[in-house]
DNA sequence: CGCCGTGTTGACTATTCTCAACCCAGGTGG
DNA sequence: CCACCTGGGTTGAGAATAGTCAACACGGCG
């Protein structure tokens, strides 16, 4: 399975080979996408799904006074605007990090799909349910936590999303992000965003000069962060439709 | 229409009569629970979904260091968990914070519904999106707000939510939390928290005594707050699913 | 070569937190 | 009926955290 959608759908549900099938076809025309850019601004009609196979990409909001928050990163697999179904014109902005592959789908298609496959409509409500998981995951973190473990909650984060689609290389991943985006996503100025990242690797916990973002200790950086995987939902902690209730995998053990 | 939860899901599509009917027998048997009390709690194995009827209610989480977030009120027709498609068990705390009349329904009973109407199933997967639109207006209210701000920026999206549902009346609406509540909402001390109230009331915004909270100036405070109604997709700002796009309802007017 | 965006650092300021004291209203037990 | 207790709410003082302003380093690029 190397479609990264069907293979993050499938972490929910079984997809027989017709339905598969059906959300192959939703991939097949990729457009290219350079890196740095918006794919769409706040303000425009919304006018389709965009299912991300390859780059990052990310979700932002400024602010009456010209600030901005950060509000996801959306990496291979992601789904990226499902809110076009509520909104008529955007309310936010999407862009890209990196160069990026993503494929539109229109409202029409994504009606027309659930309402033929309630199987593949419950996979996606489940992809909004994380990512709404994943949304006050943040909220705790700037509403709770301190500048250092802000950052490396924000770092063990994407370490076991990214690791769950294979595009982790030991103990590094690229992390397409200047610090002026990190300091935009956590709530914090650039400076004190930079002086907390000199914290971390200080401590030794990480290796990061602009480009690939290697932790040396991902058991550390996770407890001393408050970093504990189970939100994200990765890890065989699905229930089952029905059946009997599997005891969910080691909620409270570390990430590795 | 005076079931909440058809209220609300009116919002999003037009129900048949068989829908309607569909759904007022799901929450034919709701059951009270007091005040102050807990519904579920971490690590209880999710059992089915929450529809609240009458009273507030609220979803929180408690750090490894025992800080609480509390990540999102709920009132009348809102609900309450749908996240019990995901987990196995919660991984957070559901309580009232009034005197509440709750209606649970199974697990089963949503996927056999949402099975047989894919109009309720999408519906659903509007409300989730809305929560999520909420969930992430409090990251920017954490993120990029001061306390004051903070403050105000709830104290005005309450007011919209229940003006929506028929309980402002007037300038004032119940607002059951204390201080310590708020605090924990709003990622402050209950110190700050009180300090910040302190300057609201000061400069005429409001009127607030543990009870009723009376806005008496909505656009000082609303744009103060850098509080915009629009992500609450609460005035026909829904996007038809097919015909042509209806210009938005005044997006960055005034909330009244 | 010079410009520009990003990263880094220092010095100072502002915001927010913590600790501690005290008030007040409501409830309980004598 | 009153003394006491308890859980908010309020205030002050000092400490910690984070922000602002400003300078400079560095690399890519026209």
């Amino acid at each position: 399975m190397t479609n990264p959608l069907l293979r993050k759908l499938s972490n929910f549900v079984r997809l027989s080979e017709d339905q598969q099938q059906a959300l192959e076809t939703l991939t097949s025309r990729p457009k290219s996408y350079a890196g740095q850019s918006d794919i769409v601004c706040e303000g425009d009609p919304t006018s389709g799904v965009y299912l991300i196979l390859d780059g990052w990409a990310y979700r932002y909001k400024v602010g009456d006074d010209g600030r901005r928050q950060i509000m996801s990163y959306f990496v291979p697999g992601d789904i990226c605007d499902q809110r076009i179904f509520v909104l008529n014109r955007m309310d936010h902005n999407i862009g890209t990090l990196t160069q990026a592959s993503i494929a539109k789908v229109s409202k029409e298609a994504i009606i027309d799909l659930t309402d033929r496959h309630p199987q593949i409509a419950r996979a996606f409500w489940w992809s909004t349910l994380i990512d709404e998981a994943v949304a006050r995951e943040w909220l705790m973190n700037t509403g709770r936590r301190n500048a250092v473990q802000r950052v490396g909650h924000l770092m063990c984060e994407m370490f076991v999303r990214l690791r769950a689609i294979g595009l982790v290389d030991g103990q590094s991943f690229q992390f397409p992000l200047t610090q002026i985006q990190l300091a935009d996503t956590l709530g914090l100025s650039t400076v004190h965003l930079n002086r907390s990242l000199k914290v971390l690797r200080r401590r030794g916990l990480i290796e990061w000069a602009r480009g690939p973002l290697t932790i040396l200790e991902l058991d550390k950086l996770a407890s001393a962060s408050m970093f504990n995987s189970s939100y994200l939902h990765l890890e065989g902690e699905v229930a089952p439709v029905s059946g009997g209730l599997t005891e969910p995998a080691a909620r409270n053990a570390a990430v590795t």
